[in-house]
DNA sequence: TCAATACTTGACTATTTTAGTCGGGTATAT
DNA sequence: ATATACCCGACTAAAATAGTCAAGTATTGA
């Protein structure tokens, strides 16, 4: 299982707006060069993420974005689905009458894995962006 | 996040053997058939099982292989590290001393990222193969 | 006004990973 | 003997990932 790095680096991105916010749009220029995060990848985030109306945008010089939200507000949960990254364990399809193995019931596994989804779930559920600055204050 | 389905075929086929246990080592045929899983990609499979020692196999006809130990001493966790399927969900390199961001301090997503591969394999950690078929007792 | 800044958008691409298959074995029971 | 069933390494098509590229538009400040 691994965690694909649009959704990392768009956590990482929306924790540097939360640290960084001096109340006027941060630049991805910005974001960019102190997260070591590519500048036109950073681009292809950040559009999901205002479409998902986690950021708003304002253009030309001294532009850049804003957290629509305040930190405590935002759940991880939000930006992962902001980017589409969902949690998928099983092999069939979850809404699906069929069963996962072709078969008219459940296979064997189905519960466990629905478990842990919701597991993993849970925990993107339960944290919030200002969680992960709190404890990273001595960190860019 | 995806599971793949080698540890997902993998823990489905203990299953199944946990449960048609009787004594007699299982042919990869027959759980190929109730699980509808490949039985070239079972045999794959299998011999990881076996170099990990959750399974041991005999040949030839009536062949097939038996659990050496019982169910519920088999945690998931075992199952995984079997098909070296690890949760990453770091940018970085957990051992490495270079921070995830190729600087020297750590990346600001660092300890939550940290947590939440915890917090998925403490879910492996303590679930047992025999507990999946406790409350599966009416599927195949 | 005009150049620089910074967001906008869709299309494209190299690399890696996944999910298997294939071919040719070897051991064992009947 | 022969069929069964495990053993093992190499191979591959397809999908996903992790970006880049090109060609914009809007806004500000000199």
């Amino acid at each position: 299982m691994k965690l694909n790095t649009k959704s990392r680096y768009a956590v990482m991105a929306l924790a540097d707006m939360s640290k960084f916010s001096r109340k006027r749009p941060i630049s991805l220029r910005d974001i960019s060069l102190r997260q070591n995060i590519s500048l036109l990848y950073l681009e292809q985030i950040f559009l999901k993420l205002k479409k998902n109306n986690l950021v708003k945008s304002t253009r030309g010089t001294n532009g850049g974005y804003v957290l629509i939200k305040d930190p405590n507000e935002i759940k991880l949960s939000e930006i992962f689905l902001a980017l589409d990254e969902k949690v998928k364990t099983l092999r069939c399809n979850k809404e699906s009458k069929k069963g996962c193995n072709g078969k008219s019931t459940k296979c064997i596994t189905h519960n466990l894995w629905d478990e842990l989804e919701t597991h993993i779930n849970t925990f993107f559920e339960n944290k919030k962006l200002s969680d992960l600055i709190k404890i990273n204050q001595n960190r860019i």
